[in-house]
DNA sequence: AGCCAGGCCTGCC
DNA sequence: GGCAGGCATGGC
């Protein structure tokens, strides 16, 4: 289908006058937001938050203080937000990625450009696209688009092809939108409010601001 | 009561 | 390189 900049920028002015400044992401530093972006996988935000203020009781969020929590203890302590084995590995591995590369700050990885700074955090174990990109974009501010299966089923509602991946939109975004990081982050949240009030799997799209073109089932 | 949530890794092919 | 299955809790 036919893309360009104005496409994107009139379906974001769409959105951005029916709902408004969404100020995301929610948390008080930039390691919150690394945190999050790892508990937040396949995962409510409500339970992310619930972890989060778990984590907040025991400790002040810094990378060291993370390393330095038993791992039971860490289990235990963001159990709410699910997958807790598997994520309190993947909080320690970043954490110590961001102590050993970054000087314990990951905004330092603003000090590589954005196609290595994306790489070296796929490389982490637990990390892909999408938290990689939920990193460099609300955590570093570097202009990322983060696509997530939000921005997937309302493309695809849209029009965009059914078989495209993660990559591929994030190509079309990044090359029809100006590389600006409140668009971006505006954007996204965008995305999200408007998917979970019209384009959950089986919700009909009637109210819906994109409603004459975000026709088809997913 | 099942379905879903702001994914990712592994082990196959 | 693509895809199914596993990972786990809490809200509706």
């Amino acid at each position: 289908m036919e893309h360009n900049q104005e496409f994107f920028l009139k379906i974001y002015n769409l959105m951005d006058e029916r709902y408004g400044e969404q100020n995301w992401w929610p948390a008080d530093t930039a390691f919150e937001v690394v945190l999050g972006a790892i508990l937040t996988q396949n995962t409510n935000w409500n339970n992310v938050e619930q972890s989060i203020k778990n984590l907040k009781k025991e400790i002040i969020l810094t990378p060291q203080n993370i390393l330095n929590i038993e791992d039971e203890k860490l289990k235990d302590l963001i159990k709410p937000s699910g997958f807790y084995n598997q994520k309190a590995e993947r909080l320690k591995i970043i954490s110590s990625f961001i102590i050993e590369k970054l000087g314990c700050d990951i905004k330092n990885i603003k000090e590589y450009p954005l196609i290595t700074g994306r790489r070296m955090l796929l490389n982490l174990k637990g990390v892909g696209e999408e938290t990689a990109d939920s990193i460099l974009l609300y955590a570093a501010d570097i202009p990322s688009f983060v696509i997530d299966k939000y921005t997937m089923r309302m493309f695809y509602r849209i029009g965009f092809d059914i078989d495209m991946k993660y990559r591929k939109y994030y190509e079309i975004f990044m090359d029809n939108l100006p590389h600006d990081v409140k668009l971006f982050k505006q954007y996204h949240a965008l995305i999200v409010e408007n998917s979970k009030l019209f384009c959950r799997k089986k919700a009909v799209c009637k109210g819906c601001p994109l409603e004459r073109t975000c026709l088809k089932k997913y």
